[in-house]
RNA sequence: GGGCCCAUAGCUCAGCUGGUCAGAGCGCCGCGUUUACACCGCGGAGGCCGGGGGUUCGAGCCCCUCUGGGCCCA
């Protein structure tokens, strides 16, 4: 018995015998419902992927065998940055919009390596149009597509394959459009030329939900502001490169030493600016010097401040993280004026040092720059500081904000209370993310491989848009891309033309799409009776480091579209963690990957170790040592083996499941053990608790190979001439089968290879659409069968091993006669097994039981030299 | 600074609403080629359940506190 081979076998069978198509007919009380998390295929799929995927297919066989119609598609997140990196990447090219379309284009480079077998770099990329750019992202994610769908298929996702959607394809688009103007319809969806968070590196604005607050090197500058009467007031700062941008010094109100200077002013060093000194909550007191410069903008406490206390705007940083070129008209002083000079078309980083330079000419710097490890707001995928910037960007309320006329906050941590988590204190995460906003959902972005902003503006008689009646497509127009598609009464020459229009450059952030995945697989708009029938959905699987964003994003669009949760259930799986109890990330070189591993230990195996972490919790792994995948990979095989032996007493007679034959009371034991095994591992399953399911299964199974499976085969055989009763022995074979039958759809979720193995020697169809066991006809066979008998069976066996054991002789050797001692309960059950536990024991003459404090057994053994 | 999770045999972890628990597997040691399984079987040795305090007739399991990890948010 081996299980090479068996995903290749039963994954082909399960595909060309629609195993686990989806029958749209049924009634949505007989759906079960998956919002299938859709991997991001820039990427690869790591060890993490196939751990928490495996938790949602253990859920989705258990529920497909419990009698529910699945609905369990496949997404692709191929919308983003990710893409577009790996697509530069890959074919050594870059987007440029300014630049025309070019037919038939081939990228220079393939498989992200020159010709001459070197990694590309951003000097080899070639610049190409917005629309070629967006036909290579399509063309590598397909690709990446198959290599995941094969990896899936592997593992033996029970998904149907039929049901798939990429969150850049027609249909996302379509969705996300439709959503995004409903959005706008009802009010839920705002521009505003407001501060954000802009990395400029890509040139896009960035959400709150997207940062990353990382420690980052900088120095603290003592630098001297100027008051009236000739005296100093010390600020530290880290980014003295913003000095140019300063419009207030800020102190806590209750500060003693500011007090006095609260409403009065003082001027910029170098740059001679005046501004006033203010007071606000939010400067620390024991931080530095304890009042701040504030500046257009260094932080986000700057927009508060900015806000809250009506500052001016003195923007100095451009998109391109560089200063601006033009001297600002607010630094009027000739020796001011003359210091920006210097600045002006610097980065950050440069224009920092010059300003220090001018500090320490004019004696504005008090010491020299001390070094310091602070936090600064990151892109997660950007690698230099965000800049805030000014800029007229789309937003979507989120409860962070005020929103006009509800209360919009309350309303999501109502929904919040209403979902159920796996594990339940998951749930806090999303409270405390909700209660943390502090802005509406920014959902523009400056870039390409997104669905577009569905909108234009009209151009007045100067060539101005005007923003704030924007043109709207109907729904039934979309999706459009308002860059190359001219509105309704337009004509495409009027583009940019005064009195013409022009689109929306941007696209939208990839959770606008993504966090509309139930609509979009659900048939939402276009199959209204599809839609009726999934959503909301039973559950959504997700990570735990997504709950702010996929998650939450998800709730948010679908209590403003619908009234309602998306689903009911989300079941969040942990991370993997490395042998060092670290996050496994690609950078450190595993270069072990998914398939290598199923291939090494077989699919069931990888399942079993991954069904063996509880939802919410992080697992070990250490690829030196995958201990919980050998253990695995030796109950799948033991699952082959266990039951070929099992099902083969009875010869070339089918195999018996009747339950009317099991007659003897260990037999019955048996049954009643199993019976509440059923039970237990059916209600840990309804509660999402798949380990614990696992668990009680396992150990029965365990526990049936290497005591019962070893008491009764020798009357399993039945042997002519062996004087065993044929009703003892139509029991034994009888309870074997019928074990055997329920064991196997118990393991199904987690097993599903081996189990169907076995499954196609003695049954018909597929285990996975078999019914899911229940106790009842197992109680009703095991009768008045007592499970303690089983396990007062098995200590009697251990002890008679353990006189072997320790006589260090083979277990074939026979006893000529034998005692057990056992505790008083079990004397009195055991005399059921007397006969099964001399044959298995080998006991020649009398074996009998005392009762004793502890399971202990003696006898003569009968040694043959 | 606020919040959450975790600390139980060498390792990975179970221990649900306090009273047969001190448990499982791996590893380790010893034995064994038993008519399925050497990708095996059998047996065995390992733990003041992180420290301290409290509630209780009784606490890994409840409360407080400390220590040490991890994560999230400021």
């Amino acid at each position: 018995m081996s299980l090479e081979g068996l995903e290749q076998r039963w994954g082909q069978r399960w595909s060309e015998q629609g195993t686990y198509a989806f029958d749209r007919t049924r009634p949505r009380e007989d759906v079960f419902s998956i919002d299938t998390p859709p991997p991001t295929v820039s990427g690869s799929l790591h060890i993490g992927h196939v751990f928490s995927y495996t938790h949602t297919d253990v859920v989705a066989r258990f529920q497909r065998m419990r009698g529910r119609e699945v609905f369990y598609p496949m997404g692709w997140d191929d919308n983003g940055l990710p893409t577009e990196r790996r697509v530069q990447n890959y074919y050594g090219v870059r987007c440029d919009p300014s630049l025309p379309y070019v037919e038939n284009f081939e990228p220079p480079f393939t498989g992200g390596v020159t010709e001459t077998g070197k990694a590309i770099k951003p000097a080899d990329q070639v610049p190409i149009s917005r629309r070629n750019f967006i036909e290579l992202c399509e063309r590598l994610t397909a690709e990446d597509e198959q290599q995941f769908e094969a990896l899936w298929r592997h593992l033996g996702l029970s998904v149907d394959w039929s049901q798939t959607y990429q969150t850049i394809g027609p249909r996302a688009q379509k969705v996300a459009q439709v959503a995004f103007l409903r959005n706008l319809a009802r009010g839920e969806a705002y521009q505003a030329d407001a501060p954000g968070l802009w990395d400029v590196t890509f040139q896009t604005a960035v959400a709150q939900a997207e940062l990353e607050a990382r420690d980052y090197p900088g120095h603290f500058h003592e630098l001297a502001f100027h008051k009236p009467d000739g005296g100093h007031v010390v600020i530290e700062t880290t980014r003295p490169e913003l000095l140019p941008a300063c419009v207030a010094l800020i102190a806590h109100p209750d500060d003693e030493r500011y007090q006095p200077l609260f409403g009065t002013t003082v001027t910029t060093p170098v740059f001679g600016v005046e501004v006033p000194v203010l007071a606000h909550p939010d400067a620390e007191m024991d931080k530095g010097s304890g009042i701040a410069m504030c500046c257009t903008f260094g932080d986000l406490t700057d927009v508060t401040w900015w806000r809250e206390l009506d500052l001016p705007t003195r923007s100095v940083v451009g998109r391109d993280g560089r200063l601006l070129p033009e001297t600002p008209d607010w630094i009027t002083s000739e020796t001011g004026r003359t210091a920006y000079a210097e600045l002006a078309g610097k980065t950050t980083f440069s224009a920092r040092a010059a300003v220090v330079d001018a500090l320490r000419a004019s004696g504005d710097l008090l010491a020299d720059p001390k070094p310091t490890q602070r936090k600064a707001n990151f892109y997660e995928k950007g690698d230099k500081p965000l800049e805030i910037v000014t800029s007229r960007q789309w937003y979507i309320r989120n409860g962070g904000r005020e929103a006009p006329g509800r209360n919009l906050r309350g309303e999501l941590l109502g929904r919040g209370e209403e979902l159920q988590f796996h594990p339940d204190f998951m749930r806090v995460r999303y409270a405390n993310w909700v209660n943390g906003l502090n802005g509406d959902w920014l959902i523009s972005r400056q870039r390409f491989f997104g669905v577009p902003i569905p909108l234009w503006y009209r151009l007045d008689a100067d060539g101005e848009p005007d923003y704030d009646d924007p043109i709207q497509p109907t729904e039934d127009e979309l999706p459009i891309d308002p860059s190359s598609q001219a509105p309704a009464g337009y004509t495409e020459d009027q583009r940019g033309v005064p009195g013409g229009f022009i689109g929306d450059a941007d696209i939208m952030d990839t959770w606008a799409t993504s966090s509309l995945t139930p609509q979009i697989v659900s048939g939402w708009l276009d199959d209204e009776d599809l839609f009726s029938r999934l959503f909301p959905f039973d559950v959504r699987p997700q990570g735990q480091d997504i709950i702010r964003t996929w998650l939450f994003s998800t709730v948010l669009r679908s209590h403003l579209e619908h009234g309602s949760l998306p689903w009911a259930h989300a079941a969040i799986s942990g991370w993997i963690l490395d042998p060092d109890r670290k996050k496994m990330s690609k950078s450190k070189g595993n270069v072990i990957t998914p398939m290598d591993l199923l291939e090494q230990h077989s699919s069931d195996a990888v399942r079993y170790w991954a069904a063996s972490a509880r939802l919410g919790t992080d697992a070990a792994f250490d690829p030196q040592q995958p201990t919980q995948m050998k253990i695995g990979r030796r109950l799948a095989i033991k699952v082959l083996n266990a039951s070929k032996f099992a099902l083969s007493f009875g010869g070339d007679e089918p195999v018996s499941l009747d339950p009317a034959a099991v007659a003897e009371p260990i037999d019955k034991a048996v049954l009643a053990a199993l019976a509440d095994v059923v039970d237990e591992a059916t209600e840990a399953l309804e509660g999402y608790d798949h380990t614990r399911a696992l668990e009680v299964t396992e150990t029965f199974f365990w526990t049936l190979c290497d005591d019962y499976l070893e008491l009764v085969k020798d009357r399993a055989y039945g042997r002519d001439g062996s004087g065993i009763a044929p009703a003892a022995v139509a029991s034994a074979r009888a309870t074997l089968g019928i074990a055997l039958d329920v064991v196997l759809r118990l393991l199904a979720p987690v097993l599903p290879f081996a189990t169907e193995e076995v499954w196609s020697w003695w049954r018909e169809g597929s285990i996975h659409r078999a019914p899911w066991p229940t106790s009842a006809p197992l109680r009703e066979a095991a009768g008045d069968g007592d499970p303690a008998l089983l396990s007062a069976a098995g200590a009697a066996l251990a002890a008679l091993r353990k006189v072997k054991s320790e006589a260090k002789v083979s277990q074939k050797t026979r006893f000529a006669d034998a005692v057990v001692h056992a505790p008083e309960a079990d004397v009195a059950l055991l005399p059921a097994v007397l006969d099964d536990l001399r044959a298995v024991g080998g006991v020649d003459g009398e074996l009998t039981f005392v009762a004793g404090a502890e399971h202990r057994a003696e006898g003569e053994l009968v040694l043959e030299s």
